[in-house]
DNA sequence: AAGTGTGGTTACTCAAGCGTAACCTTACGC
DNA sequence: GCGTAAGGTTACGCTTGAGTAACCACACTT
């Protein structure tokens, strides 16, 4: 006799499901944790009961805790920088991409407000999923530079590279903050918002476009 | 004879030091330990070997990781909203004090890069910690709409309070981001950060105090 | 009908690390 | 010089929860 007991499942129970439809509920159900409890005190047998699943399934298919976390941040931000993408094709000008890709953005935060917002805040910090995150956020920075560039060469001016990314960083930066905002305003319009970050983001950007800067007083 | 053994401290080491002392320097230990490694992968243990004493003493003085924690972010978030404020006296035009908030903001950063910024980082996450983020982000957020709404009437305008903490969200949202990057480029100068955010935060905002505003295409 | 692989389970192990009980010792007021 | 509180230590206990070993069963090939 093993040690182990043994269960007649008299009744089969439920259903049996094909591995990428497990995966996905499982990861559905991680999101939501996640974001409830955060990363620390979530814990993998709540995450395996939210989903439907016994625990060593969620490690066959997703591996371990943090790798199952990375699983979850890499598809939200998929799925976000693909709708941002998709709404700012390059061929328009660089206020209308940047109008679409806001209220793609801010869309996207409404739609997913304690999935995606909470998912995006607990990564800033801890360590291991920092990487993740920064590459992330990489490539959005990337895309404003690149729009920003693409603007200034249009009116015949240069820029240094590295002064785009600063702006570009800050653009990112005032956006994600307003997300924040969004995700904690269960009342507030993505729209509204998306105009709002708009109103700052562009007015500013338009003068330094037009070449006015602002200069420290007598140094 | 007890279960605990008995050390003859032949030796009496090191020396007796009053609570207010010990209790900085295991403010300090923690600030870097809880940095370098996360608020989850930090321990105890390690935190007290840092300050140089031992366990239980962190326990009498400051009580649980929590609450450890909390008080790191405390005395960081105080120090830092004090340089601000000590900077950005309230006499002065509205640019001139932006310009010397965000001074003293990059400048406590850069001083403080691995200290400030990623407790920073991490306090976001983690909901025992989002309430004692929250104030400080609040009252920054506040300064920064009064400082706007003030210069706003002497121009003899009035926007609404949702406008104006939203504007201030935004730019203190921008200024964040900015410190995250500030932190992460050791060769970058937190003067020149600051004017560059200054850049992207005046000329935004000064074309919004002058009553411009950026309206979405045809609906 | 036997064989195999994929989906599934229960019931563990085991390390990490928070928090503490019990005990020592020196400074200082009286 | 003596009591006591404040500063300090060692060596645990005990929970929590990540990760796993061992087993089950159905759906398919062949």
């Amino acid at each position: 006799m093993s040690r182990y007991a043994r269960k007649v499942s008299s009744t089969p129970t439920f259903k049996r499901l094909p591995r990428a439809v497990r995966e996905q509920q499982m990861l559905d159900a991680a999101v939501r944790v996640f974001s409830r409890r955060g990363f620390h005190a979530a814990s993998m047998d709540e995450i395996a009961e939210a989903a439907g699943i016994s625990k060593p399934m969620v490690y066959a298919y997703l591996g371990t805790k943090e790798e199952l976390f990375v699983a979850c941040l890499h598809r939200e931000g998929t799925r976000m920088t693909e709708a941002i993408a998709g709404a700012a094709a390059p061929d328009l000008d660089a206020d209308e991409r940047l109008w679409r890709g806001l209220r793609a953005f801010f869309g996207f935060v409404g739609a997913h407000r304690d999935g995606w917002a909470v998912l995006y805040r607990q990564a800033r910090g801890s360590q291991p999923f920092a990487g993740e995150l920064a590459a992330m956020r990489a490539r959005l920075v990337e895309v404003v530079a690149g729009m920003l560039d693409h603007a200034l060469r249009a009116r015949g001016r240069e820029v240094s590279a590295t002064d785009l990314e600063v702006v570009a960083y800050a653009l990112v930066g005032a956006s994600e903050s307003l997300a924040d905002w969004l995700a904690d305003h269960p009342e507030a319009d993505p729209e509204k918002t998306a105009t709002r970050m708009m109103n700052v983001a562009w007015l500013g950007a338009d003068q330094l476009l037009r070449g006015s800067t602002w200069r420290p007083p007598q140094q």
